[in-house]
RNA sequence: GGGCUCGUGGUCUAGUGGUUAUGACAUCGCUCUCACACAGCGAAGGCCGCCGGUUCAAAUCCGGCCGAGCCCA
């Protein structure tokens, strides 16, 4: 009879909510192991890779649980943000900014809301089990409050700070318009070559936009550019406005494109925005929200980008600086509503201070443990690279309100902690005016970057603010589990704000994984037809066998998913239904009073030890070596071996009781990773006597004591046993069918337990038969601390041992005036014994008579 | 372009200096065997991406190349 594991899952599932089996005790003794979850961002439809995820974080959870820990696993969604507000205007057929405010916002919250069952049945169905009793999700005003609040902490330590910054902006639709708002297009453009003139020589410039020359601050060159090296470090004079730049290298210079010196304007493009940090260059204002040329432009002010780089061209031509042009096709920023090309204008941003931090940041990194290592090095790279401090403010709608009110110079006031949570542009401000100017303020229309909101998750899990005692105990969590994609986000900004704020990090221990990538290795896509849906997948396996899959994916690494998987894990699930099943059937039928057999005490052993690699395994996110032990123990060891020896004796008490005592000790091992099966198994069969509610009640169990000597023999009875039942099923002779006799041929004395092999493989006599075996050396290897004394004479001690087999028969070898130990020597043989059919293990062979 | 990671039988994967390179899925034999044919036993299948180096010894360490993935505010 197969599993029914619909059944199963949709039953355990149920009573673990109804039980509240998962549900944090605040009030525990037990030492907590707190997660910070990721919110779950509520856009909608679940996608293989979050199943992968939170797969991952569900086993932890349980097996901190198993481990005998408080577990602090909060449910909790992401809300605000970009992706919500695009879901809504398509949903609706309306435009953001053309829409009233407040009722977009609204629109968005019942969209997000809406969502959020949905995700909480798509957890349910995986035996992802994070708390609701701990439940948050970022764009309720409770949340809010705290992000709001922590700013304003930011802002009365100095750390944040109002600074220009550029932002992409439609000059039609006077917008700041986001990263991935921006449609690029391939166009043609000129690429125009203009001479600039130095003292005692010239230097040709290409561009593509001429009409930002006078907000030309600098002359960029690439170091290994040897055309332009003399010129490094002087000045030259900016056509039509003769002020003066220097001529600067910068590696992101391309020596191939033009001339291979270029304009680094303020601020045309992202690489001019970083060389402009970089070399602390001014900013300057060259075009305004209208698209039309500044001041700064001096006569072309009030001309459009279009018309001015007409009029430019012309006047260096008059001038004679202009060399020449060329037609080269160029991706060019649009707008995705109007297809407008966008302008990089500087904009008032609030920014929060991380510049100065950079040496901090590596330092908390540092004390983090990371899993696996190898992501430290991504952080690190990452803060080096910084250019700029973390800009915090967005021009979008859908998001935490900025809490600050403006005034027509310029002046800011910040909202109290009192009156969080906040918006600006409903609520009235501290202050009725300005206190600087008295003039009347104005709420802020800016929204904090989602992150804002997402890297205080650690702080709001463990009640900063709200619940100093429970602060104190539950800061910092245990562990932040995360996706490789941003470590430059929200671990970088958590790690941040934490410190910023606590002077402590967030974490102690940070868990980095990687991506489910489509069957062919590629990215998934819709339009490549490759996505994989998780929903097929648990209708057709179920979420055991799901499980199974995400376990065997190394922590960390990109993985293609493979179905196979899911069809192995499976089979593993009616692999132990059907050993429950086994053990259910014989379940009071004991009649006989036996003593604990060799056998027993090997599958003990085994058990132990099978145990304590799983939680070293486990300890070190290592799922996948989790997994293959306890596969390896529960299939091969327990059912292929165990099972098979102790049927012709399950009426035995102790036998039963150490085969029930085996499985429910790796139930209990397996439920982090495998949830449904080892309960269902559980409730089956072990409930009753043991008493307790779930399997996830149990911790480890305890070593059942054994004894060293009869596991060996145990182990050696086991081999015997297994090579006589092939040469059965070899001789084409029922399993079940009762032969004469067995026979084990050993040239030194052999410990297995008679009865058990009589008994397993059916067969009234078992005889030993001393010598007889011709052995044959087929290779010879040195233990690797011998090769490592041998060294280069290695390979010449094993020829002569070759060449003359009969030294073996010594405890030690002399050679080249060394005394070596023979057990150094490691000889694989096969053996031959006349006449008779055999099957040989390490010394031994054993035949079987019909 | 930069940083990090990966590249092992048909497919995927374990293995981080030293037995005959692990296992899964697929393939082929034999067996309904009283928990399980979604099973058991067995077989076949591999110049461990390519080139060079270090070493007595390299899938494993180092360098280069090729291919793939993630990230670059």
């Amino acid at each position: 009879m197969p599993y029914d594991f619909k059944e199963s899952e949709r039953k355990w599932s149920t009573f673990w909510n109804e039980e509240r089996i998962f549900q944090y005790d605040f009030n525990s003794a037990k030492p907590t192991y707190s997660i910070d979850t990721p919110p779950r961002y509520a856009s909608g439809k679940m996608h293989i890779g979050h199943a992968f995820h939170y797969s991952h974080i569900d086993m932890v959870a349980k097996y901190h649980r198993i481990k005998g820990e408080e577990v602090f696993f909060p449910l909790c969604f992401d809300v605000n943000g970009m992706p919500i507000e695009v879901n809504v205007e398509k949903k609706y057929g309306i435009k953001m900014r053309e829409y009233d405010r407040q009722k977009f916002v609204k629109l968005c919250e019942e969209f997000a809301e809406g969502n959020i069952q949905a995700m909480i049945g798509q957890f349910n169905s995986l035996g992802i089990t994070a708390d609701p009793s701990l439940y948050f999700k970022t764009d309720s005003e409770m949340y809010r409050k705290y992000t709001q609040i922590s700013f304003i902490r930011l802002f009365g330590k100095g750390l944040a700070y109002k600074g220009k910054h550029p932002v992409n902006w439609c000059p039609r639709c006077e917008t700041a318009i986001a990263e991935s708002e921006i449609v690029y297009e391939e166009r043609d453009v000129f690429l125009n070559d203009i001479k600039f003139k130095g003292d005692g020589f010239e230097l040709v410039i290409s561009t593509t936009r001429p009409e930002l020359i006078a907000a030309c601050v600098a002359i960029a060159v690439n170091p290994k550019d040897e055309r332009y090296s003399h010129l490094v470090g002087k000045e030259v004079r900016v056509p039509l406005f003769g002020k003066t730049v220097p001529i600067i290298t910068d590696d992101e210079v391309l020596m191939d494109f033009g001339t291979g010196a270029e304009m680094v304007c303020s601020v045309g493009d992202k690489a001019d925005l970083k060389m402009i940090y970089k070399h602390s260059l001014p900013f300057l204002k060259n075009i305004d929200e209208q698209g039309k040329l500044t001041e700064n432009a001096g006569k072309y002010e009030g001309l459009s980008v279009k018309e001015a780089q007409k009029k430019i061209v012309e006047d260096l031509k008059t001038s004679g600086d202009f060399v020449s042009n060329v037609k080269i096709k160029q991706n060019v920023g649009t707008c995705w509503r109007c297809g407008t090309p966008l302008e990089f204008l500087q904009k008032e941003q609030w920014f929060i201070k991380s510049i100065d931090f950079k040496d901090d940041l590596k330092k908390w990194a540092e004390k983090l443990e990371w899993h696996p290592q190898f992501m430290k090095k991504r952080l690190e790279d990452w803060i080096d690279s910084l250019s700029w401090d973390w800009v915090v403010s967005r021009q979008r709608y859908f998001a935490t309100p900025i809490p600050v009110w403006e005034c027509k110079n310029g002046h800011q006031v910040v909202a109290t902690e009192e009156q969080c949570y906040v918006d600006p542009l409903v609520d009235p401000p501290p202050t009725s005016e300005c206190p600087t100017c008295h003039l009347p303020l104005k709420g802020s229309e800016e929204v904090f970057d989602t992150w804002m909101d997402s890297s205080i998750s650690a702080l709001f899990n463990t009640y900063y603010v709200r619940d100093e005692k429970l602060f104190s105990k539950l800061y910092p969590m245990s562990l932040r589990p995360q996706g490789q994609d941003i470590i430059r986000t929200w671990a970088y900004y958590s790690l941040l704000r934490g410190n910023l704020l606590t002077g402590e990090n967030p974490w102690k221990s940070i868990m980095i994984d990687g991506n489910i990538m489509a069957p062919d290795g590629r990215p998934m896509h819709a339009s490549w037809g490759n996505v994989v849906d998780p929903n097929v997948l648990l209708d057709k396996y179920g979420a055991d066998a799901f499980r199974y899959f995400t376990a065997s994916c190394s922590l960390g690494e990109d993985t293609a998913f493979r179905e196979r998987d899911l069809v192995r894990g499976q089979r593993l699930m009616n692999k132990i239904f059907n050993l429950v099943s086994f053990l259910e059937f014989y379940r009071g039928k004991q009649t006989e009073k036996d003593e604990l057999r060799a056998v027993d005490h090997w599958i003990l052993k085994q058990m132990d030890s099978t145990i304590e690699q799983v939680k070293s395994a486990m300890d070190n996110f290592e799922f996948d070596r989790a997994i293959r032990l306890a596969e390896t123990f529960i299939w091969h060891d327990l059912a292929d071996n165990y099972v098979e020896i102790i049927k012709h004796r399950i009426s035995g008490f102790r036998t039963y009781e150490t085969i029930y005592r085996v499985l429910l000790s790796s139930m209990i091992m397996i439920a982090p990773i495998f949830p449904f099966i080892s309960e269902d198994s559980y409730q089956r069969l072990f409930r009753s006597t043991e008493g307790k509610r779930s399997v996830f009640d149990f911790q480890f169990q305890n070593r059942i004591p054994y004894d060293e000597k009869e596991a060996h023999n145990g182990g050696i009875t086991a081999e015997v046993i297994s090579m006589m039942r092939d040469l059965k099923v070899k001789e084409k002779i029922s399993l079940s069918e009762e032969i004469r006799g067995a026979s084990i041929f050993a040239s030194s004395e052999i410990l297995v337990d008679d009865e058990d092999v009589k008994g397993t493989i059916r067969a009234q006599i078992l005889s030993y038969e001393k010598g007889q075996i011709d052995e044959e050396i087929t290779s010879l290897k040195l233990t690797p601390d011998l090769y490592s004394v041998l060294r280069d004479r290695a390979e010449a001690f094993l020829k002569t041992l070759k060449e003359n087999t009969a030294l073996l028969g010594n405890d030690t070898i002399e050679f080249e005036g060394r005394k070596i130990k023979a057990s150094e020597v490691l000889a694989t043989k096969s053996y031959s014994i006349q006449g008779t059919k055999v099957n040989c293990g390490k010394g031994f062979c054993v035949s079987i008579t019909k």
